[in-house]
RNA sequence: GCGAGAGUGGCGGAACGGUAGACGCAGUCGACUCAAAAUCGACCGACUUUGUCAUGUGGGUUCGAAUCCCUCCUCUCGCACCA
């Protein structure tokens, strides 16, 4: 393997999302492998130089947990994991560069992160800042989001706590702009990953605005996208969490109980969605700027702390959260913007909030403006006596990479008493992770250790304390493509490597990565340029999103569910178990899942029915973009379909097909023209993903083989069979590999590998058909069709049409008014009377 | 609630604005077989069948619409009650 290759073919990169080795490959990976696996064939075979690399996301909860419950190594867990798994992808019959596999647990990969991490360190991307986590305080641990489960922890049961811990952040805000930007050129992603990235990013214009207290000398501060409305505010509501809400909360009990509502009802979705707007009156009072009126201090549940300031001010009128909280409370509702069309003396808002266009009024300086001039001219306004700003504010959060976890990468950095922070030099990397380490007790195994995190201080020399804390895995998965390109180097990446091969030309996982592990790449590729490891812009060109696979799912009377081997399908529709009898209720189509036993094990299909099966199955269904069912019926359709191209094959003439002959019979002719139409379409299909177009393009040529074969020796046609046949081997390729070999070499035994021969060109001449038929259409409708010769002549095709003999009676007695005539596709004859 | 996408036979799905339903699955009939499987062949949207109606609904543009535009309905996915 060499990291550059000198032959001067162009690069092509195709990479399928790494897997996490949890054990068995599960189809959606044999989806996700085998796309891949036809791009690169296909890549290789138009004359590029494919790199089409696999690796493993090692790091991660899982194995820990394996070691908790099982006693067995998080490593040995892993390893063996990995070594069972690379042999069932290697029996898919992939075409992977095996030579460049690496796992993101071994040292020699997370040693050169945590030397990029340093290299950010020094840059200024990282910093250390405090942050609250999910705290057990039964098991004494972190947890992870989904560890949490209704407040409480998933092994305790013990209510979650809110714990403020010292944290690594990459500061991705920084990037916030940029990464916004260069969505706009990403023109080979999906429009909707872009714009689910667009939303997560959530830029928006608007402004800051502080309100004092009537009291005192404190100010809240607010952001609004609407300073235009501020006219029309009723109330200033804060978030349980803000600074105002505890200093509230510590001196009136009432108020105490509300945010401790607040805070415990979690914040997912779910909840939210059907969460009645509530808040709590503080009795505070501030004064609007604009008006100098004052105006009541709530606590509200629907204020999110996390975003803009915690605060907000309230304008009922035109913002329907406000208004459905200002008649819950009863609070005043003022119209400042009046919609077109609409009386300023009569208009009042009901009970829906208008948030639309119109011109302002009961606004003082801005009225008669349009509410976008208003928000500028109001802005101005603020900044100008002092209270305010326009600002852009993100929605994106800074990137927390600390996770308080034994299997990961460790952070490599040691807390001296005296210098402070202080990174392992490169020279002592790569810090390694401790394998004697138990799982006995709750808590980071790391922390744990007798020795391990006892150093000396890099700088000083004094005795120091290593940090315990270890790499989200989001970190191992963010530059593994750029690892990619020089898997051996003794730093993170060669730069010649990499600047060659990056971007990553395709680019194939699920959806479900659509937000942070491709925002998390994308970001890595900008740090690793800022410290220059690299030049690539954006580490993916081109993305594609597969989309789930799913299968039916069983249960018996009693509610259990059912594994598909366990039921039998009877020839009147009926489904009963296999032993018991019973009748089996088939439920919905849905995600295999362990949980509802609806799971087929692909080495199962391998064994039964070999890879190009499963392959050809799984590419043919539908869409790769769509989500498909695997169905018994389909796999053995496939499966049939198979064994009639080898039969096929096994009628097919064996040797070099020789000369040219002068003469070709009309079957022969025919035989010739499919061949390449299936060229050509084929070839189309798969430079678009259409798949399982490509795979109904192969159909088709099979059943115009078995045409050929009845037709039997005519003149030309042992020639038109041998191309027709080579063309098969090629074309099926990609998609059958095995099969595809096996047919060349019955043709040409002792011949060159197909994987190594081009991809065949389609004659533009035999793309022709000898004839068309066209389509005659009367006012629009079909009335009949003819056959002529291509390219005839435009008053012969009408003249033709109007004497078919539908085509005539449909025109009696009618006046034609117009001829439409596209050439070999149709005629129509617009007629009156 | 907001945003995006999708609605075509029993099913999965084809279809540069130009013969809707390619191809496959399932199904029906036939051949082969003692029989079954496999294989091969024919059929396979609906109906009141010289034809009519059919691509979620209702409009529009066009000689012509599954395709383009608008309305509504349903489903899927994503999300952030984001001020």
């Amino acid at each position: 393997m060499e990291d550059v290759p000198t032959d001067g073919r162009p690069k092509y990169y195709v990479l399928e999302m790494f897997p996490y080795p949890s054990g068995k490959i599960h189809m959606g990976h044999v989806r996700n492998y085998t796309l891949g696996d036809v791009v690169a064939r296909y890549k290789r075979a138009r004359g590029f130089s494919v790199m089409h690399p696999m690796g493993w996301d090692a790091f991660g909860l899982p194995a820990e947990n394996a070691a908790r419950e099982r006693g067995v190594h998080p490593a040995k867990w892993t390893w063996d994991n990995i070594a069972n798994m690379r042999a069932e992808l290697k029996r898919m019959g992939l075409s992977i560069d095996w030579a460049r596999e690496f796992a993101t647990c071994d040292p020699s990969y997370y040693g050169h992160q945590q030397a990029l991490f340093t290299d950010m360190l020094r840059a200024g991307l990282v910093e250390r800042r405090e942050a609250y986590v999910n705290w057990d305080p039964v098991d004494n641990t972190v947890l992870a989001n989904e560890q949490v489960i209704d407040g409480r922890g998933w092994r305790s049961g013990a209510l979650v706590e809110k714990k403020k811990l010292a944290t690594w952040v990459f500061r991705i805000t920084d990037e916030a702009p940029e990464l916004l930007s260069a969505l706009g050129e990403m023109d080979r992603w999906p429009e909707r990953v872009r714009l689910m990235q667009a939303n997560w990013i959530g830029r928006s214009e608007g402004a800051r605005v502080r309100f004092k207290l009537t009291e005192g000398d404190e100010e809240i501060e607010v952001y609004t996208t609407r300073p235009d409305t501020l006219f029309g505010m009723s109330f200033l509501a804060v978030a349980a969490e803000h600074p105002i809400a505890a200093a509230v909360a510590a001196r009136d009990p009432d108020a105490a109980a509300f945010v401790a509502d607040c805070q415990s009802k979690g914040t997912s979705e779910a909840v939210l969605e059907t969460l009645e707007k509530k808040g709590f009156d503080t009795g505070l009072q501030v004064v609007n700027p604009f008006t100098g009126l004052s105006h009541p201090v709530w606590i509200a549940n629907f204020v999110l702390m996390e975003y803009g300031t915690g605060a907000i001010f309230g304008c009922p009128g035109h913002d329907q959260r406000d208004l459905d909280f200002a008649r819950k409370y009863d609070l005043a509702v003022t119209a400042v913007v009046l919609p077109p069309g609409e009386d300023a003396q009569s208009f009042t808002i009901a009970n829906k909030a208008c948030d639309g266009t119109g011109e302002m009024i009961n606004s003082g300086f801005l009225d008669g403006l349009a509410p976008d001039a208003a928000r500028a001219a109001a802005i101005a306004r603020l900044e100008e006596i002092g209270v305010g700003r326009g600002v852009v504010n993100w929605r994106l959060r800074d990137w927390g990479v600390s996770r308080q976890r034994y299997w990961g990468c460790p952070i490599p950095v040691i807390h001296c008493d005296d210098c402070g922070v202080v990174p392992v030099p490169k020279s002592d990397l790569p810090l390694r992770l401790p394998e004697d380490v138990t799982f006995d007790r709750p808590g980071n195994p790391l922390d744990h250790h007798p020795t391990w995190k006892h150093a000396n201080c890099p700088s000083c020399g004094k005795p120091a304390l290593r940090e315990t804390d270890t790499f989200d895995t989001f970190v191992d998965s963010s530059w593994y493509f750029a690892r990619f390109c020089s898997p051996l180097a003794d730093e993170p990446v060669t730069r010649a490597a990499v600047d060659h091969w990056l971007p990553v030309d395709q680019y194939i996982g699920g959806i479900e990565h659509a937000i942070l592990h491709l925002l998390y790449s994308r970001y890595f590729t900008r740090a690793m340029r800022r410290t220059g490891h690299l030049s690539a812009k954006e580490p993916f060109a081109g993305l594609f999103t597969q989309g789930m696979v799913n299968h039916e799912s069983y249960k018996g009377q009693d509610g259990r569910w059912l594994y598909p081997e366990e039921i039998v399908r009877h020839a009147d529709g009926s489904v009963t178990h296999i032993d018991t009898g019973e009748t089996v209720i088939v439920g919905r189509i849905e995600a295999m899942s362990k949980s509802k036993r609806n799971t087929i094990d692909p080495g199962a299909i391998i064994q039964r029915y070999g890879a190009d099966t499963a392959r050809w199955f799984i590419l043919s269904d539908n869409p790769p973009e769509r989500d498909m069912e695997w169905t018994e019926s389909g796999v053995l359709g496939a499966y049939r379909f198979t064994q009639r191209l080898f039969r096929l094959a096994e009628t097919a003439p064996v040797g070099a097909p020789g000369a040219v002959p002068d003469d070709f019979a009309p079957a022969a002719r025919a035989l010739r023209r499919a061949t390449h139409r299936t060229i050509a379409g084929v070839t189309e299909a798969l430079e678009n993903f259409g798949f399982n177009v490509a795979v109904a393009r192969i159909y088709e040529f099979a059943n115009a083989l078995t045409d050929a074969e009845r037709a039997g020796d005519v003149a030309g046609m042992a020639w038109a069979r041998a191309e027709a046949f080579a063309a098969l081997a090629r074309l099926i390729s990609p998609m059958m590999p095995h099969l595809a070999e096996e047919i060349a070499a019955r043709l040409t035994p002792g011949g060159t590998l197909i994987a190594q021969s081009d991809w065949p060109v389609a004659d533009p001449a035999l793309l022709a058909a000898e004839s068309v038929t066209i389509a005659v259409q009367v006012l629009g409708k079909l009335r009949g069709t003819i056959e002529v010769a291509p390219g005839a002549k435009e008053e012969d095709v009408l003249a033709a049409a109007a004497e078919e003999p539908n085509v005539a009676r449909a025109l009696d007695g009618k006046r034609v008014v117009k001829r439409v005539y596209v050439p070999n596709r149709i005629v129509n004859f617009v007629v009156a009377g």
